[in-house]
DNA sequence: TCAAAAGTGTTTTACCTACACCCATGA
DNA sequence: TCATGGGTGTAGGTAAAACACTTTTGA
């Protein structure tokens, strides 16, 4: 493509900060750097976007190298461009966030050089993360705090079927505070956007939980109901 | 700064989406632009980022080359980066938004050439707009419909001083739709974020009404207090 | 005296909160 | 039979929704 626009040394990367829970914990995904700078640091996978890939993509690709995970649909979180934030040069990231869930996932394993390992870390004791990552992770998690309230976040971070402990176990890990157990029931059944299976849980050695799934149809319809002030 | 980065052909540009509350009408400020791609077009006030600046300090420097608005507190609301989105080459483009009040800013007017005129208009008949401004301005529209629940924008885009009337209109235009006079002012009051003036309206044919001002410490106590499930 | 907008209260309904005990299961 | 988590109900308070008429003012 021809261009007469002028060129900058400005250079894009993308950081992905990809959140599962997992054994009553809240997870993000980490590599381990191969490449200078912050070679062997701890940092949120992401790399350079080419010119010729929508950022959107661009941030798949870059998921998948790093981590061998596919298909994980991300949102734009907030873009960092100070001046100062790359040691060499001026570097403007994209941090694009995702929740997933772990069952059914394969375990992360690099599939470019550019990470030596890609692993799950438990995100309530962070070591230090190489650039600006440590921020990002915390924009990324107020986020989520935020749009638990208004968004199904939950649902894509649990298993297909779970129990209503998870479910509450889940909100009191992201909003770090406990809930009351016959309330938040109460509350979540009336939504009407859980579907009661037959199935209990298994293997487990005391009283077996009734499962659920999340109804996304009863979702969606539920919330097409705007807010308002009695207009 | 010494570089071994890659050099990519990328640019940045910066768009701003300014939200204005005038006459009863949402309006944004917009530019006709005397520069191709697009010269003569509409289009949101944008520009090129340099590389020996932030882009938060690059956003008020654009807005106030081609409008002459100094000092607007933006904040970002997405990174367009579609390969196909500038005829010219792969342009990404961070997307800004801000809402302001009208009384006491100067008439908007171009600092640059890159414009040749700056001007409000209304956001119920926009024109099309160059490159993907339309699909930018309609994202901002989506984002401050939402914000508006939680966050005091609407005192923002208000005189300082101001009717519960003003206010009610305000939030009709914005969610698009009417709200029940003594519900609005009963909740809203209730909120005890608006301080009572001893003023009133001056110069009106009826009924003047009474003056009111957005108490911001008032307003930061009340949202401290979390959403909770009773826990 | 008219037009135009300001201002005002009550009832019903829904949801939030606080709170404590019995039940089912496997080890 | 014990330990562990599963599961349940009620009463009191607060906020939302629906709804229509009187008051003030200047022209």
């Amino acid at each position: 493509m021809e261009t007469n626009l002028p060129k900058f040394e400005s250079v894009f990367t993308i950081d992905c900060v990809i959140f599962a829970f997992d054994a009553g914990k809240l997870k993000i995904l980490l590599i381990e750097r191969n490449e200078e700078p912050f070679k062997d640091w701890l940092a949120l996978p992401g790399n350079f976007v080419n010119t010729d890939e929508g950022i959107d993509q661009a941030a798949e690709r870059i998921l998948y190298e790093l981590t061998g995970l596919k298909g994980i649909y991300m949102e734009q979180l907030h873009i960092f461009g100070d001046v100062g934030r790359h040691p060499q040069g001026r570097v403007i990231t994209v941090a694009y966030y995702a929740m997933i869930r772990l069952s059914g996932q394969k375990e992360p394993k690099p599939v470019s050089s550019f990470a030596k390992k890609a692993f799950w870390h438990a995100t309530d004791m962070l070591p230090k993360l190489a650039f600006d990552h440590t921020k990002i992770f915390e924009k990324s998690l107020q986020k989520i705090k935020n749009k638990i309230f208004y968004s199904p976040i939950a649902f894509e971070l649990l298993p297909e079927k779970f129990s209503l402990t998870q479910l509450q176990q889940l909100y009191e890990v992201i909003l770090n505070k406990k809930l009351d157990k016959r309330n938040f029931r109460k509350k979540m059944l009336n939504y009407g956007i859980l579907k009661e299976l037959d199935e209990k849980q298994q293997g487990v050695s005391y009283r077996a939980a009734k499962l659920y799934k999340f109804d996304r149809r009863k979702y969606n319809k539920l919330f097409q109901k705007e807010l308002s002030f009695g207009g």
